[in-house]
DNA sequence: GTCTCTACCAACCTTTCTAGTAGGTTTATA
DNA sequence: TATAAACCTACTAGAAAGGTTGGTAGAGAC
């Protein structure tokens, strides 16, 4: 699996604050409940988009989670390196991977790179905007 | 990770078998060897190859492995299909998930949708000659 | 007929990742 | 000061990855 529930979730949760922009702060627990996923999980991924500076939490009474920037300018890549680490589709193209000594001669390298640079594309050619549902799903995201 | 050791694996023998072809029966501690897969680990792999009619394996003296048919015959998709069991990105899109509630109204299904075709027409599109080391790397298998 | 080489097979193991849960602390508003 | 919220640390059950152990069965050479 390249995308486990955290990014999938990082994703759905971005496009629920887009779509609630300009409504204030929204409250985890609104979120969670639209999205139907549970609070303190969700919790533990938006940390990580507050850490990012992606979403700006507000602590207190009447405070909750807004995007920091307009949907437009946040890449689905990008949400998903952060919350997911490595979109690298095998471990040996991974940022962190041990250099491995058959590298000048694998067959197989140059398969993966071609894959990653595909993968890698893909993602940063969609943002969050053309994700909304004001968008029509499945053409305006053409890579 | 989409692609994990096994995959990987079961891949390099491919190769491996295919550039040994018309050499008869090749025991799976030279492959072990060349490779520099343990011998053990490897014996789990080639054991789902032979169960799916793709290596045919002889035992006793003089037995090993050796390609069911020529390497062209073979995509990488298949291969890994075989191995990995499913190449679906994200957990919605595997043939076994239970179906989900939200599908019908999920704003990034289309993209995972969409991501789950390249991949697989990625590596439908490539086959086990195509990776051979006689093969030019990198603009051969050109999606 | 038995020795050796080989594939084949079932079970087990360790480490890491996934998908959470629990419980408390801090900050802001009413 | 009560309450609503984010923030923080730690824990955990289960699954998957990446193997290892210890055998059994078949084929050829002597």
């Amino acid at each position: 699996m390249l995308v486990s529930t955290r990014g999938r979730y990082a994703l759905r949760v971005m496009i629920d604050l887009a779509e609630h922009q300009g409504e204030g702060y929204i409250p985890l627990k609104e979120i969670a409940e639209r999205q139907e996923i549970s609070e303190k999980y969700l919790e533990n991924i938006l940390k990580i988009l507050v850490r990012n500076k992606v979403l700006i939490g507000l602590r207190g009474k009447g405070g909750g989670y807004r995007l920091a920037k307009s949907p437009d300018l946040y890449t689905v890549g990008s949400i998903l390196r952060m919350t997911e680490g490595s979109l690298a589709p095998v471990a040996c193209l991974a940022e962190d991977a041990e250099r491995c000594s058959r590298m000048a001669s694998c067959p197989t390298l140059p398969m993966w790179t071609k894959l990653d640079k595909m993968i890698t594309e893909f993602f940063d050619s969609i943002t969050i905007a053309d994700l909304m549902s004001s968008s029509l799903p499945g053409d305006n995201y053409v890579i």
